[in-house]
DNA sequence: GTTCCGCATGGCG
DNA sequence: CCGCCATGCGGAA
């Protein structure tokens, strides 16, 4: 049942943001007793707009919300209400809401002696509990720039005109007045304001600011910095005393509460937890609730610290104890128009309220997740944005978006694309080329890139609505929603309608083949946050390294593309301008096949090669360096080249070895294993046996290091080119797969024989984690892991990392020690 | 050295 | 430009 309220009078004037103000979709619902319906409240916008219907619930100590207008007695004897509709009637005259003549009162079974009601005027009771939405209308700002200004002494005045009022245990007796309710049995809940603690205030200063307006409204008056101290009793019955008191400042004053580290901690409160003051009639007791605030939760405008619910509407109010019971009252100002709820989709902030609740629901929903939210939805869209401060913004990437962002690093790269007017800017650092963009990427719509016998390349784009994936051209970057009404680039199948137009058994191999890169990819993720990799994982690693391969057997048409998505038609980087290919067998971590065991050397190699700079630095010695790569060239081939692969792609990732074709420079972006076996043993010479790559690659690293004049040190971690290496270990992650972690876990990376191989690494990267101002300046200390930051999953900043291919050689080149 | 206290600062609406 | 308020900061305990 829908509930909505008029508006009270404004008790100031309504400017401009009023009509913004955004309230929460309400719901509640409670035992259909007698006299009592179940409703369902939902309130996304607020309005200054006074069309609305009113109701009156009335909160009612044994629970429940009791319609006012037939008021029976709660009891089991099930009586209907013979007026049932004009329990969300409009109230007549105008009248404001929780006035004399409207009371909303939420009505679960308050069995919580904090409604046990004090008449001292300044205990609070905290009676609210978690997640219980208190006052879903986080839009207080504009609320408390203008709350009912008293004078002090005038303040707190419990039965001011405008101040919503909650009838606490029964309903008042027929005819029986407002102002004559009894202590204990008719008492009113009046919601007063409430706050979103922000990190001071849940910190351990035990300091809660109050909103200034809120805290000389409806609290007592204090005139002194001093203050007053507040009993708060919550919902539990414990009571917690406080100190009310201001700070001058900047000729006003700043109100806190003190002393509230222990009750902060006692309910578990940490910022983004709502705090709710309300006041308890008669007697003017405050009493005090709060909302838990989950990471699912959104918070609607996290950046209102607080709501005078009081000068508004205050209607809602407090859940207790009973979890049958979810009275999540209403707001009083109530929504024009409930379009948008019935599509509202699941979010968890309000499936959490749905499970304790009969009724749906769903508040938010609609404005959060395009439930089609009616104009005043939008504006309340659009009112949100607009005053996100920085504070809130803080508050609101703690419960928003992060939400929203939910995403892993995999997955959020899978998204990314890069800006299609971004022009990326190289730079080189080492030997490895940043192509750093000034423009965020943007999220683009999952697409799978197919790649045809001729090399020519695909993008296939699956539509919304059929279903049917469709051809489009690479460079189409599609941000969202895409159907086939939308491919103006083929008219055939520019209509759901249109037969698809891969084959079914195309198509489901395509989809395997691109769920098990993905799937594969997540499984080295994995591997790779395993803080201390076990030399064992180099096979792993190996396999790894050929995911991209795998995706390519099968059908020979398919394969992942090479592009690099922020290549652009025309392209003619050493990527772009290889055809794709490769076909063959899995590699499993046992593989001994020439690839894999060349990706084992190749780790050895780079192992080497470190080695080889860091002496290099410290003897300046450009001979030498020389002299060790000619005698380090264990095969003398064009295996022993570097991969020079070197980047990843949007979805399906492929890897891109340097084919064995080396002597023309030309490097297969998808190069296979068979390919490569298979040259050798046909079309090229043999020019490594694999007796002799397993016995390298097998033999310690240590011991091989050791053999060439390399030292150790570096295999402990105590490397001293800890920029460089520490850097290019990072980004030098697994083959065809985007970094995750930039520059983590430097033992790992770099010490273990697990560490990366040699491979693709193309990535989306903060810019912020990468330094790249430090490590261009190759200061080491400042690129020590411990200073970069954690990796963020989706930053603005963007740089991405591509290995310069080929520009080193090998240090191995020419090495024939481990040749038969 | 830590915590508390009071005030100052600065961002933002 | 002003007020609010989150948070920093320095001195005191």
């Amino acid at each position: 049942m829908l509930c909505l309220w008029p508006l009270p009078p404004a008790p100031f004037p309504l400017g401009e943001k009023f009509n913004f103000l955004a309230l929460s979709i309400l719901t509640i619902s409670f035992p259909l007793l007698s006299g009592w319906r179940s409703s369902s409240l939902s309130s996304a916008i607020y309005s200054t707009k006074r069309s609305l219907v009113g109701g009156t619930v009335r909160f009612v100590g044994s629970g429940g919300v009791q319609c006012v207008n037939c008021m029976k007695n709660p009891g089991p004897q099930p009586v209907p209400c013979q007026v049932a509709p004009k329990l969300f009637l409009p109230p007549q005259n105008n009248q404001r809401l929780f006035g004399k003549s409207d009371e909303f009162l939420p009505g679960r079974p308050l069995e919580s002696p904090s409604l046990m009601l004090d008449s001292r005027n300044d205990d609070i009771a905290i009676i609210a509990k978690s997640n219980h939405p208190f006052m879903h209308a986080q839009r207080a700002r504009h609320f408390l720039t203008r709350p009912p200004r008293v004078a002090e002494g005038a303040a707190f005045d419990p039965m001011r005109d405008g101040f919503p009022h909650l009838r606490v245990a029964r309903p008042p007796a027929e005819g029986r007045g407002r102002n004559q309710l009894l202590p204990r049995s008719n008492s009113t809940i009046v919601p007063l304001f409430e706050k979103v603690l922000s990190a001071s205030d849940a910190g351990r200063i035990g300091r809660l600011v109050l909103p200034k307006a809120c805290a000389e409204a409806y609290f007592p008056p204090i005139s002194q910095p001093e203050g007053r101290p507040l009993t708060i009793q919550d919902a539990k019955g414990k009571e917690w005393h406080f100190q009310f008191r201001f700070w001058p400042n900047n000729n006003s004053r700043m109100y806190v509460l003190e002393g509230v580290t222990p009750c902060i901690q006692s309910l578990q409160l940490q910022a983004g937890d709502t705090v709710t003051f309300s006041r308890i009639e008669p007697g003017g007791k405050l009493v005090m609730g709060f909302r838990k605030a989950t990471n699912t939760v959104s918070l609607p405008d996290s950046q209102i610290s607080a709501i005078a619910t009081g000068s508004l509407l205050g209607d809602s109010f407090f859940s207790n104890t009973n979890e049958n019971l979810s009275i999540v009252s209403g707001y009083s100002g109530f929504l024009q128009s409930m379009k948008g709820a019935a599509d509202l989709q699941p979010s968890s902030l309000f499936d959490h309220h749905a499970n304790s609740a009969d009724g749906d629901v769903s508040w938010l929903k609609a404005d959060r997740f395009g439930g089609r939210p009616d104009e005043g939805s939008f504006q309340f869209l659009h009112k949100r944005s607009r005053n996100i401060g920085s504070k809130s913004r803080r508050l609101l990437m703690d419960n928003e978006e992060a939400l929203e962002l939910k995403l892993s690093w995999e997955e959020a790269q899978e998204l990314l694309r890069p800006a299609p007017s971004a022009k990326p800017t190289i730079v080189m650092i080492e030997d490895y080329e940043f192509e750093e963009y000034d423009e965020p990427p943007v999220f683009a719509k999952r697409s799978i890139f197919t790649s045809r016998s001729t090399g020519e390349q695909d993008q296939w784009i699956q539509c919304d609505d059929c279903s049917k994936w469709r051809r489009v051209p690479l460079n189409v970057i599609i941000a969202s929603k895409w159907r086939c009404a939308d491919n103006t680039w083929d008219p055939k199948s520019c209509s759901c309608s249109a037969p698809e137009e891969l084959a079914h058994k195309e198509l489901q191999s395509i989809l395997q083949q691109y769920e098990e890169i993905r799937r594969r990819k997540s499984n080295y993720f994995l591997k790779q946050s395993i803080p201390e990799m076990d030399a064992s994982s180099l096979d792993a690693l190996a396999t790894a390294a050929v995911f991209g391969e795998v995706g390519n057997q099968g059908a020979a048409s398919v394969a992942t593309t090479t592009k690099h998505p922020r290549h652009r038609p025309g392209c003619t980087c050493i990527v772009c301008i290889q055809p794709p290919s490769g076909k063959g067998p899995k590699h499993n971590p046992a593989c001994t096949c020439n690839v894999c065991m060349t990706v084992r050397r190749r780790f050895k190699t780079l192992m080497m090669r470190k080695k080889q700079r860091q002496s290099e630095r410290e003897e300046a010695e450009a001979s030498k360096r020389i002299a060790w790569v000619g005698r380090d060239e264990p095969e003398g081939s064009n295996l022993s080249r570097s991969p020079r692969t070197v980047d990843t792609t949007r979805d399906c990732d492929v890897i891109m070895f340097d084919k064995a074709d080396a002597n023309k420079g030309h490097i297969d972006l998808n190069f296979h294993p068979a390919s490569r076996e298979e040259e050798q043993q046909h079309g090229g010479q043999p020019r490594v046996s694999m007796v002799s790559l397993l016995e390298v690659a097998n033999r310690p690293l240590e011991s091989y290091m050791k053999q060439n004049g390399l030292g150790s040190d570096f295999i402990n971690g105590h490397h001293r080119d800890a920029c460089g290496e520490n850097f290019k270990s990072s980004i030098l992650s697994g083959p065809g797969l985007r970094v995750m972690k930039p520059h983590l876990r430097k033992s790992a990376q770099i010490d273990s024989v697990t560490g990366p191989v040699e491979m693709t690494v193309l990535t989306f990267l903060p810019r912020s984690t990468f330094q790249p101002n430090n490590i261009l300046k190759n200061e080491p200390q400042e690129y020590s892991g411990a200073k970069l930051k954690p990796f963020q999953a989706i930053s603005l900043e963007t740089m991405t990392i591509r290995r310069r291919g080929g520009r080193e050689a090998d240090p191995l080149a020419g090495r024939s020690s481990v040749d038969p």
